[in-house]
RNA sequence: UGGGGCGUCGUCAAGUGGUAAGACAUCAGGUUUUGGUCCUGACAUUCGGGGGUUCGAAUCCUCCCGCCCCAG
């Protein structure tokens, strides 16, 4: 059997090779160029060679950037014309990496693929199952959970028990060195972090239009109704008794709709699109969704209707936001499933 | 130009003789593989302007400027 480890050019999917080869593996490693070729992009293939080469590991650069530009930065552009906040790395998981990546290492001969997730695959009930990472504060389930449980099921995460804080002694013992030393925390297809800019310089986008509280009185002007997210605080600009947050966006009317904390909060939601990783017979009466990374888990009643899933928070819960991915999970922390939430309930 | 009221940070606003609260906004950091959230820090030597009283005024007096309301 030969797995194929996505290797990014960061420390964690190089490490992530390094723990399989200690293993004894048959590997091959991968790197996916998403972005149009460049300097860097040459800088990061070379610095992966040698690492890869140091390993004895057979390495394959992949230009995959026309399938990137399609496959995530059109959607992303595209919803967020639409009114959406699109969670692009949630979509690169299943497109890309578990998609066109997945298949390019299979023709080179892979039979699986490992990456440098903080994740786990683990035998439940319901069968082997995805998990959260065992590092709290770095597991990337979230992101996963919109990946098909089918091709969960030939991946490798051998960062499942690791922390995130071994990892530069791990990689420095070994002797490897990482071309992306410090990882970008950036989508990785917008410069300098700045998305407003990467949107305006790619096509048009909306323009001002009125800020509204819930009853409708006029309190400000916004610049752009994809210029914010439900739940946003920062940069709206308008003077209040108390701070306001984003509480929704009509797009007919171009009109942001914005209030105090206390009316962030939702009753429920609903998600379409939806990946499960089991039937949703074999979920137990209530479950744990979570409709942003970085927020906790919180218990939902939750079910299947007309393909689309419906949750019904048992908690107070920051509304969700359209576009962003719900992820459904267990007491244990498995990965019952996912979807992209259409509308706050 | 009769009567009344008001003018303190970008906004709201406390302070009525003892040496300018606070909130919002903004900016800068921190946290973070999306957008956000959250945390920390910075933000009026000065109170519409001039003069005066006082050891000392945003607070008292005075003149000027500006705004608002009610009458004409």
């Amino acid at each position: 059997m030969t797995i194929a480890v996505a290797v990014s050019g960061g420390m964690d999917s190089l490490l992530a090779l390094a723990l399989l080869q200690e293993r004894d593996e048959e590997l091959l490693a991968v790197h996916g160029h998403f972005l149009p070729p460049s300097t860097a992009w040459e800088r990061v293939a070379e610095g992966l060679a040698r690492a890869c080469d140091t390993l004895g590991v057979p390495f394959h650069a992949l230009d995959l950037h026309q399938a990137f530009d399609d496959r995530v930065i059109k959607p992303f552009v595209a919803e967020y014309r639409a009114g959406l906040t699109p969670n692009p790395c949630a979509m690169c998981n299943p497109r890309m990496k578990f998609g066109v990546l997945f298949d390019a290492a299979r023709n080179l001969g892979a039979d699986r693929l490992a990456t440098g997730h903080y994740v786990s695959m683990e035998d439940r009930e319901q069968g082997r199952m995805l998990v959260r990472g065992r590092d709290a504060a770095k597991d990337q389930s979230y992101f996963l959970s919109m990946v098909p449980v089918e091709k969960l099921r030939l991946a490798e995460f051998p960062l499942a028990r690791t922390f995130k804080r071994d990892v530069p002694a791990f990689l420095q013992g070994l002797g490897l060195t990482p071309p992306l030393p410090s990882e970008s925390q950036e989508i990785c297809f917008v410069p300098d972090d700045d998305y407003q800019h990467f949107l305006t310089a790619r096509c048009d986008m909306s323009g001002p239009g009125p800020a509204a509280l819930p009853d409708g009185r006029v309190i400000g002007e916004h610049q752009g109704l994809w210029r914010h997210t439900q739940g946003q605080r920062r940069g709206l600009g308008i003077p209040w008794s108390e701070p306001l947050y984003v509480l929704d966006k009509d797009v007919a009317s171009n009109t942001l709709i914005v209030g105090p904390k206390e009316f962030l909060d939702a009753k429920g939601c609903v998600a379409g699109q939806v990946n499960l990783m089991c039937p949703a017979r074999d979920w137990p009466g209530s479950v744990l969704v979570q409709t942003r990374y970085r927020q906790k888990a919180k218990p939902a009643k939750a079910w299947l209707s007309g393909g689309k899933l419906y949750f019904d928070f048992l908690e107070p819960h920051t509304r969700p936001t359209p576009g962003q991915v719900a992820a459904v999970y267990d007491e244990a922390g498995t990965v019952l499933g996912g979807g992209i939430i259409e509308e706050a309930l």
